[in-house]
DNA sequence: AAAAACAGTTAACTAGGTTAATTAATTTTT
DNA sequence: AAAAATTAATTAACCTAGTTAACTGTTTTT
C-alpha cells in the first residue's frame, strides 16, 4: 500500500542511526552511573564546542538553567528535575549568580569534571571507529545535508 | 576543554536532525490522536518497505507483537502496551492464529488504514519540502554513509 | 509604586521504557 | 507418551523523561 520513496527511506535512516547511537551511549553511560540524557547536561555545561547549540549561541558565562533548556529543547521544569538528579549525585553544583538573585550559575564539580573527561576517551575512541570507512569530506557532507534540513525545519518553525 | 571534533559534530547533527523532524512529527499524529511511536506501529502493520526492518526481514503474513518489538528495537511487554492504546482507539486489531494459538496476528483495522492514508500525504509533503534542495544522489550518499556506520554498529553489538 | 517580565520550583500528570514472574501452547528430548 | 524446554503474550511494579499549570521571589518597565 505504501510505495517505496527515497525520502522517507533517508529519515527512517537518520533516526535507526541516532536511536541506535544512543542505545549505544547509554552502555557506556550507565557504568559511570548517569544516562546519555544527564551525560549530554554534563557536555553543556562544559561547552563542548561539538554541540549545536554553541555554534548559535556563544556564551562567556557559565549557563543557567534556562540555557540548559533552550539547548534541549525541554521545558524548564523538566531542566530543574533533572539537575536535581545531578546535583544529589555531586556531578554539579548550583551557585547564585551575585548580580541577579532570579538566576542560578551552574558548574560542574570535579568530580562532574573528571567524570566527563573519563567518558569523554570512551566517547572518542567510539566514534573514531564507526566513521573509520568516511574521509574528512564525506563527514563534512553528512553536516552539511543536517545542516540546510536543521535550517529549513526552523524557518518553518518560526512561520507558524 | 573539550576540544573541535568532526565525529561528534557528525552525531550530534544526526541526533539533532532525528529529534526535530520527530518533534514535528509529533504535531502532525497529534492531530489524529497518536503520537509517533504509536504512528510508527500503524507503518509497520502496513509494511512501509521504506522501514529498514523490512529490508532486512522479508514478511508475508501479518505481524506479530514479538515482530513490532524487534523492529522498533524494545521489550515485548513495552509493544503489549502500546498495542493495547491502539486496540482501546480501534486502529489495531488482533486474531488468533489458526495453526498457532500462542500466536496473535495484528492487522489495522478500517479506520486505522484509512488514518493511515490520511497522515501519509502529510508525510510526503513534508518530507518533500524537507529534502527540497537535495538531489536524488545527495541523498542515496547519505542513506548509505547511515548503512555503512549501522551495520558496523551491528558488528560490534554481536562481538559482546 | 504598581505592573509586567523573568528564573526557578513544585505538583500532578502522561508516554514510553524496563525487568521479573506468570500463563498457556507447542516442540523437543528422553 | 510423558517430561522438559521453548515460545508468545501478559501483568505488575517500577524508572526516566517529558508535559502544563500554579506559585515564589527578583528585577525591569511604565
Amino acid at each position: 500500500m505504501i510505495k517505496k520513496n527515497i525520502n522517507a527511506s533517508v529519515i527512517f535512516h537518520i533516526i535507526k542511526l541516532s536511536e541506535t547511537w544512543k542505545r549505544n551511549g547509554d552502555n557506556i553511560t550507565q557504568e559511570f552511573g548517569i544516562t546519555t540524557q544527564q551525560w549530554f547536561i554534563l557536555l553543556l555545561l562544559v561547552k563542548d564546542p561539538n554541540i549545536l547549540y554553541f555554534k548559535l549561541n556563544p556564551h562567556e558565562k557559565p549557563l543557567m538553567a534556562k540555557e540548559l533548556a533552550e539547548a534541549l529543547n525541554v521545558s524548564r521544569a523538566n531542566v530543574t528535575n533533572l539537575l536535581n538528579i545531578l546535583i544529589k549525585k555531586k556531578l554539579v553544583a548550583q551557585v547564585e549568580d551575585g548580580f541577579d538573585k532570579r538566576r542560578k550559575r551552574l558548574s560542574l564539580t570535579d568530580t562532574g569534571l573528571r567524570m566527563v573527561e573519563k567518558i569523554e576517551k570512551v566517547r572518542n575512541e567510539y566514534n573514531k571507529r564507526l566513521f573509520a570507512k568516511f574521509s574528512k569530506s564525506d563527514k563534512l557532507a553528512v553536516i552539511e545535508f543536517m545542516n540546510t534540513c536543521l535550517m529549513g525545519m526552523n524557518n518553518e518553525a518560526l512561520l507558524k
